[in-house]
DNA sequence: TTCGTTTGTGTAATCGTTTGCACAACAATA
DNA sequence: TATTGTTGTGCAAACGATTACACAAACGAA
């Protein structure tokens, strides 16, 4: 009920109070173990009474499983990733998984944190954030059945992971866009040292590789609105281009917003904006921007798929491949 | 180094590495205990090597202290909740503290699944979700040190608190829209059951009878864009009110939307739209929201406070009061 | 009746730390 | 030299569960 003792009842005590061994209460909590049902629900009974429940400090440290899942990513505040998150979590909750975020962003020491996690034995951990080298992941969570890994620079390690491929769809918007007579391609870059950003470039400088064209300019920004819009500021400034692949979906709406605003420009008769990623906002009437978009919850159905087979003690390495479509909108 | 050892070394067999008993490796790992610096030095050295780190989970197990978080939130997808999350993870990481994210948004069942977060001895939690009672959560958690709620519905409670009061900032956002000659206001929540949007409300409603006036019309939403955008539209097409006040940005930026789109209405001269929150994307130009906002860098330091309060041994109950101010943007 | 099997329960070891207590070595003091 | 203090270390008992093993009771079959 509503009881306000602090220390909470041991199964050795709930054990006394029931008349029974602390192995039976154990039992009684256990789905499948030899128990006769009269002493369980007697059991349960008294615990509901009592307010008791197991331990799972403890029953980790006897069973060498947490239960307990770390998601590394780079910000939350970012849209996308927010999106994938939410997706996520409620699949582990399904599975009586629990999250325990790790936040990479900003000038936190990241290895010292995934090491932090690491002593908490996690059962399961999925890299989101590209700030962090796989080798350091593989490293510090050695002891954890191999670490998923959301995106893959290369085909060079052993382990479990989940790839985004968005070529083709990088391809079709590209034909679109060529077709529509842009000719005058820029790249707006999530980050600088993002591999999860040099991958996507590819996928669109190869298109336009097909076309006989290549990216006449480039830049930088930090996946935010501010610098999406800063950047394209800058960008159109000092060269002519007449579209611009961007980043994610936060930096081409910024961009989007630079072109109108500063520059006079409109979407798609000026200049063609795309974003990546798909997210929610993208769709909004305000924004109906043309986007790579990558479907969130097959995204993590697959990523669920690989910590099941995981955790049926196939450890792989398991490796799942998904594609980006365009969303089609008004910028392009 | 790149060990792919599956098992982690365990205290006792790095003693025995070390040549000294576990309980001097324990005591290396304490920062003020008794333990002469060259055994220190050597057996970090040793730990270095064999990738030694102590075990969280059993180390929680004795001291009864987990350092463990939960942090039981609507919607991560909600841009509001996930900035803050973000701010507040990263000020508990720097705390050495691990987040354990409860997602109550949709049919998971809350309760069960705070009842499992307590199972793992969380030292403190958060509840930013009004999708929860206090009371349960003050059930569920009776052993955890006092929880603490984000906002207050009554005084009724001796449990630590953070509070958010917007009333004196709603009073000037409804003096500039009386003032501009706006007369017929309508409420648009964020969703039925909240007591935080009851709230919310009751801020501007007060400020509003200052002036004689009252809400002509209701709708409720579930604080999404998508239902910002129809409830608008619904509630645009019964009633004649020229001024709609929002549950949250979001569902602004949706009856903006709405009212453009559909309605071929403009902000702010033929209807005033406001939203709630102070979210960063309320401020982007293609928005540039008039929002009640808060701070929510304070907000989340006053979360800090208290749980920093909590760990000192002053379980309270602590309530800190936060207000929000007016954010002008364009759209009232 | 007697033996083998099934069922339900208790005993005790284990999971990997931390920490109170005891004690040896050593330094400082009288 | 004998007497205190101080340091550094080990021993062993927690912390709160789970589970292999042992065993008694109940049951069916011969």
């Amino acid at each position: 009920m509503s009881g306000t003792n602090r220390r909470r009842i041991t199964s050795k005590e709930l054990a006394k109070l029931a008349g029974v061994s602390s192995a039976t209460i154990s039992r009684a909590f256990s789905p499948d173990s030899r128990i006769g049902s009269a002493t369980r629900d007697r059991i349960l009974a008294v615990a509901r009474e009592y307010g008791y429940q197991p331990n799972a400090i403890a029953r980790s440290l006897n069973n060498q499983r947490s239960r307990l899942v770390a998601l590394v990513v780079n910000a939350i505040g970012n849209p996308c990733e927010a999106e994938e998150q939410q997706l996520l979590v409620h699949r582990l909750q399904a599975r009586q998984l629990l999250p325990i975020l790790l936040c990479c962003a900003d000038h936190s020491d990241r290895l010292q944190l995934m090491r932090l996690a690491s002593t908490y034995q996690v059962d399961h951990v999925v890299i989101f954030s590209d700030m962090v080298s796989m080798q350091d992941a593989v490293d510090i969570f050695h002891t954890t059945r191999p670490i998923i890994v959301s995106f893959e620079p290369l085909e060079n390690e052993d382990v479990s992971n989940v790839r985004i491929d968005g070529s083709v769809g990088a391809g079709e918007i590209i034909d679109k866009i060529v077709g529509d007579g842009k000719r005058r391609f820029a790249y707006l870059a999530g980050t600088k040292s993002s591999w999860i950003d040099k991958l996507r470039r590819k996928w669109f400088a190869d298109a336009l590789a097909r076309h006989g064209l290549a990216f006449e300019a480039e830049a930088f920004g930090d996946y935010s609105y501010d610098s999406g819009f800063k950047e394209a500021v800058l960008l159109l400034h000092r060269s002519k281009v007449d579209a611009i692949i961007c980043g994610n979906d936060v930096m081409a709406i910024g961009a989007r917003d630079a072109a109108r605003r500063v520059l006079g420009k409109n979407t798609p008769e000026d200049i063609a904006i795309v974003g990546q990623d798909g997210i929610a906002m993208a769709g909004w009437d305000c924004n109906d921007l043309t986007t790579l978009s990558l479907d969130h919850a097959a995204f993590m159905d697959a990523v669920v798929e690989v910590i099941e087979r995981h955790e049926a003690g196939d450890e792989g390495p398991h490796s799942i491949t998904l594609t980006c479509t365009p969303r089609w909108g008004s910028t392009a």
